[in-house]
DNA sequence: CTGTTTATGATATGTTATAACATTATCCTA
DNA sequence: TAGGATAATGTTATAACATATCATAAACAG
């Protein structure tokens, strides 16, 4: 699900032995710096519980991970914090329709971030971000803006089943 | 936004100073008895305020709404039943996204109901029910269908901003 | 080392929603 | 019309997600 180009690439550094989520931490700390801010000890808690799950979490499921995996007892207000930040260096999408955050799938590419969308399963929170092509976000957009709307934000969220889980 | 062929045409009505508010009523008092169901008193108030509302509502103004307009004190759990049978009877939508409810726009016309879907103003919860062409829709599920998933209803709802709150 | 900024903690409360069980209203039939 | 079934509503508790506010600690620049 996730994008490892760069990451595949880097077979170079010094550290070839890590996870791939500790690559992607890394990768991440360095794209917080390049931008002046910085990836602490616990933003990067949340992050790997992120990275480690392959369905959208909601803020209190990463308390009980960063609990659970680190015995960090992370209060609410802080995740949310912490969510938001990561939201803001783009590690890490909000999916409005689950109220759940996921990790950005193309957290460690370097080509630019396309605007997301997302089909999240109604059953198991599996969240795919896919790229729906051009030409149907264009007619989206134009029927939209003959209701006299436009659209908030250039992501988009459907509510699905996945394979596993059906209809 | 509400789609009055019917009450227009049903001047011959002795109830001719009616509101149009009342019409409605009526007209979805008639197609719950026709269905084998009632539309009590409570479950009227609760959907006078979805109709008298230009905005999607909680079920928690709602309350507010009985309590100021009727001086009926709903518990909430009456409410979010009424507002699950109304949704039952199609009355009424359920917005996911903005976790509110509205009236169904085509509440008083007799043509079958469209799979409706809905732009939502972030700002101000205003509501228009539109209806996406077939064509879209359809090449919407065909990517959909590639990734592995499929819309979990054909109802759709896109934040949005309306004309008046901008962007 | 001191003041400022940044990050985090603590507590309270708000908002949406459901579970479980009790009571009341309505309606049918004997 | 009594009695029983079904439908509608009430009550209370609690879950899940989220924000407001004020306090403290860590990092860092001068
Ligand atoms: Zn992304
Ligand atoms: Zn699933
Ligand atoms: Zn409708
Ligand atoms: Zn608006």
């Amino acid at each position: 699900m996730i994008c490892y180009n760069i990451i595949l690439m880097s077979h170079l550094s010094t550290a070839s032995q890590m996870t791939s989520t500790a690559k992607v931490i890394k990768h991440a700390k360095q794209h917080c710096a390049a931008r002046g801010s910085k990836l602490t000890e616990k933003r990067s808690q949340v992050l790997k519980g992120l990275l480690e799950s392959k369905k959208a979490l909601s803020a209190y499921e990463l308390i009980d991970y960063c609990r659970e995996k680190f015995d960090q007892q992370l209060p609410a207000m802080s995740v949310y914090r912490i969510l938001e930040f990561l939201e803001s260096e783009n590690l890490v999408h909000r999916l409005e329709l689950a109220k759940k955050y996921v990790a950005c799938s193309h957290i460690a590419c370097d080509h630019t971030h396309e605007t997301p969308q997302f089909l999240i399963c109604n059953s198991c929170n599996t969240v795919e971000e896919i790229s729906i092509s051009n030409s149907i976000i264009h007619s989206l957009r134009s029927t939209i803006s003959k209701a006299g709307f436009h659209l908030a934000s250039p992501q988009l969220e459907f509510e699905c089943y996945c394979e596993a889980c059906g209809a």
